[in-house]
DNA sequence: ATGGCTTTAAAATAAAGA
């Protein structure tokens, strides 16, 4: 099976595009960030009529997550990061599917930095990184995608220079993804790629794909019991160059 | 680069993104 996370950027604006990436590579699971709707104006109806039932978190305007899969109903397991009851931006939900554990996840940019915006993403990791913990205790396959925000490593990025100062690769950033990842979580597309040189986003501005100026911040995290399945996992980058492409590409692990 | 585009919301600009 197929599990594929994709920050689409706006669901209404890149509807036709999305229903296309569905159709052409039909994953069995795929995880949506940003899709900047509300919860009644998510267009369910349209995933239905190709085979894909979801389950979905929005939020007016910004943020909001959804998980597809394709024909077959996911079990909404958990909706909102616990650990702090003000937080009520739509960044993070559960699913189970075909006896996986499924977790999707915008995590929150953090810039400018310093700043509230980037006290708040450091927090949110640690937030993350409890909730994951439990999740590592129940010993079941777990598979964690989506926008992380995070470029992991200097080899993630095209230039580490013209983002040293992005809340993206600070070091309290990366250390707080380095903190997860050694609590048993593997990179799935960092492990099958340990010379770096992937990216999963690319600017709209200055050319940023013309001239392949990206870096890599959609993740996809396997469990000690999803890793031992890993068959294989990539970027579906020729997405990034359509009409009305989102500034990301889907990216995706394929299990055994 | 002090955001060079692009989205949403909403009716002209503003906020947010990475």
């Amino acid at each position: 099976m197929r599990i594929a996370s994709f920050n689409i950027n706006g669901t209404r604006a890149r509807l036709p595009r999305l229903l296309e990436w569905l159709q052409e590579r039909r994953p069995t699971v795929a995880c949506l960030q940003e899709i900047k709707c509300a919860d009644d104006s998510f267009p369910a109806e349209e995933f239905e009529k190709i085979g894909y039932r979801a389950i979905w978190h929005g939020q007016k305007g910004f943020n909001g997550v959804a998980i597809l899969v394709d024909g077959a109903e996911p079990v909404e397991a958990r909706r909102g990061l616990p650990g702090d009851p003000e937080d009520v931006q739509s960044r993070y939900t559960e699913a189970d599917v075909h006896g996986l554990r499924i977790v999707n996840l915008y995590l929150p940019n953090g810039n400018p930095q310093p700043g509230p915006k980037f006290d708040y993403k450091l927090a949110w990791m640690e937030r993350l990184r409890a909730r994951l913990t439990e999740l590592l205790a129940t010993e079941r396959p777990v598979v964690v995608v989506g926008d992380f925000n995070v470029i992991p490593e200097d080899k993630d990025t095209f230039s580490v220079r013209a983002m040293q100062n992005d809340a993206l690769m600070q070091p309290e950033s990366r250390d707080a993804y380095r903190r997860i990842l050694n609590d048993g979580w593997t990179d799935a597309i960092d492990t099958l790629n340990p010379q770096g040189g992937v990216w999963t986003f690319w600017d709209y501005q200055a050319g940023a794909w013309q001239r392949d100026h990206g870096f890599r911040i959609d993740h996809l995290l396997l469990s000690p019991e999803a890793a031992d399945r890993l068959k294989a996992a990539g970027v579906d980058k020729e997405y990034r160059g359509r009409e009305k492409a989102s500034d990301h590409a889907p990216v995706w692990v394929e299990l055994a």
